[in-house]
DNA sequence: CCACTACATTGACGGTCGTCGATGCAGACA
DNA sequence: TGTCTGCATCGACGACCGTCAATGTAGTGG
């Protein structure tokens, strides 16, 4: 079996984040990657969204109740949310009927420390 | 003569940046801020430019060497740079026949600040 | 005054984004 | 199996965005 490198793995999703934006030898797919991340971030709904379930208890908060806080519908939610999770901003996990979302800590320190 | 208060004045055009994206009371217009910042660095080319011009020499970039740097027309360049000024991202200032742009760093660690 | 340079603005085009209704799908429960 | 609920996906529409050529504007220098 191939020997494991010291190389970090990306995880999965083209996730946030990494080299930071004032690195003067930035490469494109730093820069790629960066916008990308803020482009999840571009819009009020998302910020809003990503607001509510950093807020929410720590075992995450179901869609239907974000559905009622940012007043859009089901499907809209739906899209936003997928788009914050592409960007790796938020985790979801299954519990039954439902999807509960939580805030992923680790890549949201990241992209603040990529700023500069 | 009004009595100055204390109240901070915003900086010119609704600049970076405020409060905090963790927050648990995020006004609507936080949340409207926070995502009109981040819709600038929501480009590729923008991220580059802010990058350009944040490693460039004290007094400045002057705009037709970031054309050169990102490969895109004179217009579209100039384009890009009124966003990132609209943000409060960076300045601008005209001498002679040139602008040099420089990157606003109180705004960039405003930002930085916001992110939870 | 004229020509030239550096940059901003305008106008137009194609592509992407935010939105919602309709539909699909998986889990819960009888 | 059938039905209901919670969420994801699809398809379509209007609005916005990135891009460039053309044009406008301000400063420089002859």
């Amino acid at each position: 079996m191939a020997a494991k490198t010291t190389i970090k793995v990306r995880s999965a999703a083209s996730t946030a984040c990494c080299a930071p934006l004032g690195a003067p030898d930035l490469s494109d797919a730093d820069v790629a990657m960066l916008a990308h991340v803020f482009a999840a971030l571009a819009d009020p709904v998302r910020v809003r969204l990503l607001n509510l379930v950093a807020n929410a208890p720590a075992d995450g908060v179901c869609v239907c109740d974000l559905v009622e806080s940012v007043e859009r519908s089901q499907p809209t939610v739906s899209h936003h949310l997928k788009i914050l999770r592409d960007a790796g901003l938020v985790d979801s996990e299954r519990r039954g009927t439902w999807m509960y979302y939580r805030p992923d800590r680790v890549a949201i320190a990241a992209l603040r420390a990529s700023i500069m």
